[in-house]
DNA sequence: AAAATTAGTTGCATAATACAAGTATTTTTT
DNA sequence: AAAAAATACTTGTATTATGCAACTAATTTT
């Protein structure tokens, strides 16, 4: 394969299939979204609302909606902010670090799997390559929000 | 960065955004999934619509749906098939031809603009490594149904 | 102190999704 | 060759995701 476009349509739609795997926790069904937020509130230090959104760049009213669910399934909780009363201040519960730990878990395994079919110098080539990648797409201006 | 899920993750998140520019063509207005759709049906010989809705690993009923929508907007065309006739063909109208050409053209200028925050000896690396990954990931077990 | 901005929520309308059950056709079994 | 099973696709229906507009409450700017 030569042509990027074809490349990255095939990644994309295997990224997001392997994603997919990520969601089944014990007694949990997790989607998607969701395992994307609750990584992204365990990574942060005292996340607000606004920054992790802005991170996921969801749109708010969406994920105002999907925190409730999340606080619901008792994964999430809102604090309100002592700085500032508008902020709620996301934290994962007990349960929702075990479900993040899990999740983490599971994807780390599947990944080792996909990289087991490489060998020791392509492993560490494709690793280069993505950071190669990621660096690059920061800094792209047609693409890529989610930027830290 | 070292850990594969955080590398995943971001750059599953950034594939994710890039893939949404690429949705706007003139006067129509495409989602995700159709370009996707529409991008498949281009690549491929007079495939059926199961062919299609696996290689996307699309539900079956949710696809059908989506070629009703693609259908009206005149992008697709359904053909029964002469040899069987509970399959339908499908194919791209000239309209869906000039999207598709011109979805797969911003892609291009969009991935060259990413893969310019490369010299030419990392722009290589990458692409290799790209096709490696996607090597990898067709031999793997855990994941990734649309294989070819 | 009034006006503007920011953080987050809710109302609503639309689209995406997938299970269950349907029709029509083809293939397999007996 | 008739009955049974499988395949290709569609439709009914229910659930969820999404995002714009409009709202409240708190904070900052003027």
């Amino acid at each position: 394969m030569e042509n990027k476009r074809e490349i990255f349509h095939v990644l994309t739609r295997r990224f997001g299939l392997l994603d997919k795997n990520c969601c089944t926790v014990g007694n949990f069904e997790i989607s998607l979204v969701q395992s994307h937020i609750i990584y992204e509130i365990d990574k942060r230090n005292e996340p607000s609302m606004q920054q992790i959104a802005e991170s996921l760049a969801m749109d708010i009213t969406t994920f105002s909606r999907q925190i409730q669910t999340l606080v619901q399934m008792d994964l999430v909780k809102k604090t309100p902010s002592p700085h500032d009363k508008r902020v709620s201040i996301l934290s994962l519960t007990v349960q929702g670090k075990f479900v993040a730990a899990n999740i983490d878990h599971s994807m780390n395994t599947y990944l080792e799997e996909v990289f087991s079919h490489m060998n020791e110098f392509e492993r560490e080539t494709v690793i280069r390559s993505l950071n190669l990648l990621n660096e690059a797409m920061s800094k792209s201006s047609v693409c890529c929000k989610p930027l830290y």
